[in-house]
DNA sequence: ATCCTCCCCTAC
DNA sequence: TAAGGTAGGGGAGGAT
């Protein structure tokens, strides 16, 4: 993005240059820096014309064809870098057939770039310029001169990196059946022969490439890098013929297992895979555009962990129908053994299994690959393959190393899908208490049937499952969960353990400690450098010492555990608590756009989550694994290696499931982290303070505006206060027969009345999974008192939403401001010094000496054509240009690192009742920069608390380092700017990027437009996410600024009038400033 | 004390 | 080459 390379020259002052061919170079050389790059390129070009000439008639070669054109007539190479041959070599070859050869890159004259590396930095910003354009080898040109004819680039095209990648299916697993086309594959990439022009042409016409995101260009971009587009075509041709036979299974397998079974190393040497490695296909975010979507399909842990949720939509009526059933008194039963554990043998491969009996006693795993050097993990692996030393978890390269002869098999997910629910519908049918713990593994509480004895029972449930899935099953019986888990390892495989209370005890003494559940490799270690290690030593510490060493409620758990005490009940279903996605593996990004895509994606999937599951959320935490500093390449091929974990949440003032929200408020934390994104290798999403949806979708939208000006921030006091004194006629006016009105506000008063129901009830009343209630339903509506209302903080916002807050309080609302306008009538002068503030106290203005209700709405429409003039004159961009040859060292200036000391300065000077030289006193250190974060805090219109607030950065120093950061509020906000202007000037104080800001929000938010407010309100969000996004990115503050306002043109009408005005002159002031060496004209297509 | 956030740990 | 997810529980430490 950054064009401070010499190397480039802009359309755009070519164009000035065309138009004035004489422009005088020698008037100064940097005074118009694009001019004098115009004329130097202009002459290197003839200078470059006149080589050519000479050099094809000293050569004497006679390249050109029959036409008089050589080969590479029409073709104008940019060399970039050091190449093989030299650029002088290439620039012959050039000369020699016809073509041309730049110097300096030019979007308009240049059709192919040449380059022999690309190392990432380099290719983020050739791309950036080159803007679709080809990126090929220079043997494309050698090699075009020895065969006397222009070659088709694709095959030439630069390997970076990103490598083209279709979803493959297994590749590797079915290859029997396409050793031979493989083959032909390798064959084809590792030959020369040019892309037939067909094939070239179906591929530019293909929809995808129609279609008109610019992302999914960006990304089929890359696909077409590395790899000849006819080798793309065949070989995802060919995986799609490869996921077929996935899916018919047995045939292909039964091949593949003869295959397997004959040649030890039979795998190992499946062309496809070398085929694959010879054209660099892999794939992750770099390659993929769905890659979120494609890697949950494939993920085995994915399958795992999302498959209680799909268990409790299947057996959600047996679930619910068993909650009554539960707390059934166990003491009078004969059997005192009331749990058993029922867990499947090695699940996965038992699975595939069923349909190769021949194997059962053969070491067989599954395994995402069966690449005999590979870093795939084995997943789950049967007993004779355990003999071996294979196990879950190891890389497949060390299972084969352990055993020579495993037989490894891919997933089959549809098919574990069916045989756990064949397992459950068995565990239904016996027992009406079942907990799922996972897909194989379940506990049951028979104590209700006291006279059965359990150890049948067991045996009973196992034969039935043995016989319905022909997958073996494992069991613990026993008094409690834990003693039943513990049975259940000692069963496996296919067997049964009872321990009887009696034997509690003894089976204890020498388990190790970590065999308990709940004591993994930390705790384990922890009490491993304590010299414990088995149960029976355990109980020799005291409960106090394990409280000191692993706080209370672990030092319980290990006191307890180690006696064999487990006072767990077996739960049916239990409350979901969150909700998430994330990714850790084949996440990595080359630039903020990348990374935008990607978190766009995971939101998508997390939105989609949360609908299915029917419910809304308020809290977003957003996980972020960093590589750490020095970590060395990661082990595992695509794998996150060894990271630091970051993580932030945020609450929302309002649950929702709304992709759009989660994805601001995702890209929002995200830029708060301030991270390089190559440096990304893993990104968590996760949602909790989960509600039950309500069926008010068309509230849905308005939540975030309505929650932004109604939720109160306290609840306790503050909420007794506002019942108490709650007004009779706001709720009358409500709850009567206005039915826009009362669907209007429901956000707000859902809310309000949720904080009702969240005093009285304890935290734990919302049951997600198990209560139908809708708790917002049946509350009554209420609004908060008007007299409670802050009326410095309402005269701030909208007037319609002024307006439709009047009309929630049938008018009083009017009356209250009026008065409130008297009282204030001496500020109000101030305000109206700045032009915006005229604008809007205007308006309000206007409006309050309306004062009936019913008429208010209209307000929004007779000014508008006025208002938005006005509001454009607020856009001063000449102003904001000429920030930016001010230094940025006395922006700003701040007292001490407290922010609420900050917040008090802020406020000050926006009473202007600051003295310029008290401020100077003690300053540490003069700001470099100025970020704006956007963070809605709980807002409160009614109490003194401000209703939205930014957070403002603070960056010093270079590279910037981040030194302080305050809020302030959005009035304030306004305030302090009116201030600033009137004070100081525009041009001394804030950089271009706040300035512009500020400029811009008033200007959505005071502008009448066709804009629904809701769309107008997140486009203010919008601007400062996208504030907050770009200012990590090292593009310059200037063409930031061009960027945003070209972004937000594109979202809405009401930028596009600030778009057509403005930008011709922001651009006239890029390229004059920059040498022209911005690319801005070619970036609106 | 109690809650919240940011972690880490654990299990499947 | 490969698909290192998901969700709950708990501790530390800070805010209230």
């Amino acid at each position: 993005m950054r064009s401070s390379s010499p190397s480039s020259a802009s359309g755009r002052s070519t164009k000035r240059s065309k138009s004035n061919p004489k422009t005088p170079v020698q008037r100064s050389p940097f005074a118009d820096f694009g001019s004098y790059m115009a004329e130097k390129n202009r002459k290197l070009r003839s200078q470059f014309q006149a080589e050519a000439s000479t050099s094809s008639l000293l050569s004497g070669e006679t390249s050109f064809s029959g036409d008089g054109k050589g080969i590479f007539h029409g073709v104008s190479i940019f060399v970039d870098g050091h190449t093989v041959p030299s650029s002088q070599e290439l620039k012959g070859h050039m000369l020699r057939h016809g073509g041309r050869c730049e110097n300096y890159f030019s979007r308009s004259r240049v059709t192919h770039i040449i380059c022999s590396n690309l190392p990432d930095s380099k290719m983020r910003n050739l791309r950036a310029f080159s803007r679709g354009l080809p990126v090929l080898k220079p043997s494309w040109v050698v090699d075009s001169v020895a065969a006397n004819k222009l070659l088709s680039w694709p095959s030439y095209e630069l390997a970076h990196s990103s490598k083209i990648c279709k979803q493959q299916k297994l590749p590797a697993f079915f290859g029997c059946k396409r050793i031979s086309s493989l083959k032909d594959v390798e064959v084809l990439s590792d030959s020369n022969e040019g892309t037939d022009p067909e094939s070239l042409e179906k591929f530019k016409n293909s929809p995808l490439l129609q279609e008109d995101k610019a992302l999914d260009r960006r990304m089929l971009q890359r696909k077409r890098i590395g790899l000849g587009l006819d080798t793309e075509e065949k070989i995802t041709g060919l995986l799609d013929e490869g996921s077929k036979i996935e899916t018919s299974d047995s045939s292909s397998l039964q091949l593949f297992i003869q295959s397997n079974c004959h040649a030890a190393d039979g795998f190992g040497e499946l062309t496809n895979t070398k085929c694959l490695h010879t054209s660099d296909v892999h794939h992750s975010t770099l390659t993929d555009p769905n890659f979120v979507e494609n890697y949950f399909k494939h993920s085995r842990l994915h399958f795992i962990g999302t498959w209680r949720n799909r268990y409790r939509k299947r057996f959600c009526n047996m679930l619910k129908g068993e909650c009554s059933k539960s707390n059934v008194d166990s003491s009078t039963s004969t059997y005192k053994t009331s749990i058993i554990h029922i867990d499947m043998d090695s699940f996965f491969v038992s699975v595939i299994l069923r349909k190769y009996p021949e194997l059962l006693d053969k070491p067989v795993a599954v395994c995402h690959s069966n690449n005999s050097k590979g870093t795939a993990e084995i997943s789950s692996a049967n007993y004779p393959a355990r003999n071996y030393g294979v196990s879950a978890g190891m890389f497949v390269r060390d299972a084969k190393a352990c055993c020579p002869n495993l037989v490894v098999f891919p997933y089959n997910f549809e098919a574990y899908e069916e045989v756990a629910d064949q397992f459950y519908s068995i565990l239904h049918k016996h027992c009406n208490k079942v907990q799922a713990l996972s897909c194989d593994e379940a506990f049951l509480d028979i104590s209700e049937f006291s006279d059965l004895d359990p150890e049948n029972f067991s045996s009973v449930i196992r034969k039935e499952i043995e016989e319905t899935t022909q997958c073996t099953a494992s069991a613990g019986i026993a008094g409690n969960l834990l003693m039943a888990r513990l049975a259940t390892k000692f069963a496996k495989p296919n067997g049964q353990c009872y321990i009887p209370s009696e034997k509690v005890e003894s089976f204890l003494d020498d388990l190790p400690i970590t065999a308990l559940p709940g004591i993994g490799r930390a705790i384990g270690d922890k009490l491993e450098s304590k010299q414990l290690r088995t149960c029976g030593q355990l109980r020799l510490i005291s409960k106090k010492t394990l409280h000191k060493d692993f706080g209370a409620k672990i030092g319980d758990m290990l006191w307890n555990y180690c006696r064999g005490i487990d006072d767990r009940k077996v739960e049916i279903l239990k409350e979901t608590k969150s909700i998430g996605a994330e990714v850790n593996w084949g996440v990595r990004f080359l630039n903020t756009m990348d990374c935008e895509h990607f978190l766009n994606n995971l939101s998508k999937e997390v939105s989609s989550r949360l609908q299915e599951c029917g419910v809304v959320a308020r809290t977003i935490n957003l996980k972020v694994k960093r590589r750490r500093a020095g970590a060395k390449d990661p082990l595992k091929f695509m794998g996150c290696g060894d990271c630091e974990n970051i993580s932030r949440s945020m609450t929302l003032p309002v649950a929702t499931d709304d992709a759009t929200l989660i994805q601001r408020t995702a890209k929002k934390i995200f830029a708060s982290y301030r991270i390089d994104v190559t440096e990304v290798r893993g990104v968590g999403l996760q949602m909790s303070k989960l509600e039950v949806m309500g069926t008010n979708k068309q509230g849905h939208k308005h939540n975030i505006l309505e929650s932004w000006l109604m939720v109160p921030a306290k609840v306790g006091e503050e909420l007794v206060r506002l019942e108490n004194q709650m007004d009779t006629t706001v709720e009358e006016s409500l709850s009567s027969g206005e039915d826009q009105l009362a669907v209007q506000p429901s956000g707000q008063l859902r809310e309000y009345s949720q904080l009702c129901i969240d005093r009285e009830a304890s935290s734990n009343s919302l049951h997600v999974n198990l209560c139908n209630s809708r708790p917002y339903q049946n509350a009554s509506p209420a609004l908060p008192p008007v007299c409670l209302l802050d009326m410095s903080v309402i005269k701030d916002l909208p007037v319609d939403i002024i307006s439709e807050m009047n009309d929630a309080y049938n008018g009083k609302l009017y009356d209250l401001m009026r008065k409130h306008d008297e009282d204030q009538k001496s500020h109000a002068d101030l305000l109206l010094t700045t032009p915006w503030e005229i604008h809007k106290g205007k308006e309000v203005k206007s409006e309050t000496t309306k004062s009936s209700g019913s008429t208010s709405r209209e307000l929004n429409h007779p000014e508008k054509a006025e208002g938005f003039e006005m509001s454009l004159h607020q856009v001063k961009l000449q102003d904001i240009l000429q920030i930016k040859s001010t230094t940025c060292a006395d922006q700003m200036v701040l007292t001490s690192g407290s922010s609420s000391k900050a917040f008090s300065i802020m406020q000050n000077l926006s009473n202007g009742n600051l003295d310029k030289s008290a401020l100077a006193q003690g300053v540490p250190s003069h700001f470099a920069s100025v970020a704006v974060d956007t963070h809605r805090n709980k807002p409160n219109p009614i109490g003194p608390a401000l209703s939205d607030t930014f957070k403002i950065n603070l960056w010093s120093g270079s590279p910037p380092k981040w030194v302080e950061n305050f809020e302030v509020s959005n009035s304030l906000i306004l305030n302090l700017t009116a201030q600033l202007y009137a004070k100081y000037g525009v041009d001394k104080l804030l950089s271009p990027i706040l300035q512009l800001l500020i400029s811009l929000y008033p200007l959505i938010l005071g502008s009448s437009s066709e804009e629904p407010l809701e769309v107008r309100f997140d486009l203010c969000e919008l601007l400062l996410q996208y504030i907050e996004l770009k200012i990590d990115s090292d593009v310059e503050e200037l063409y930031l600024c061009y960027l945003l306002l070209e972004r937000l043109a594109s979202v809405s009408t009401v930028f596009s009038e600030v778009h057509n005005i403005v930008l011709p002159s922001l651009q006239a002031s890029v390229s004059e400033n920059y040498g022209g060496t911005l690319q801005l004209t070619g970036s609106r297509d």
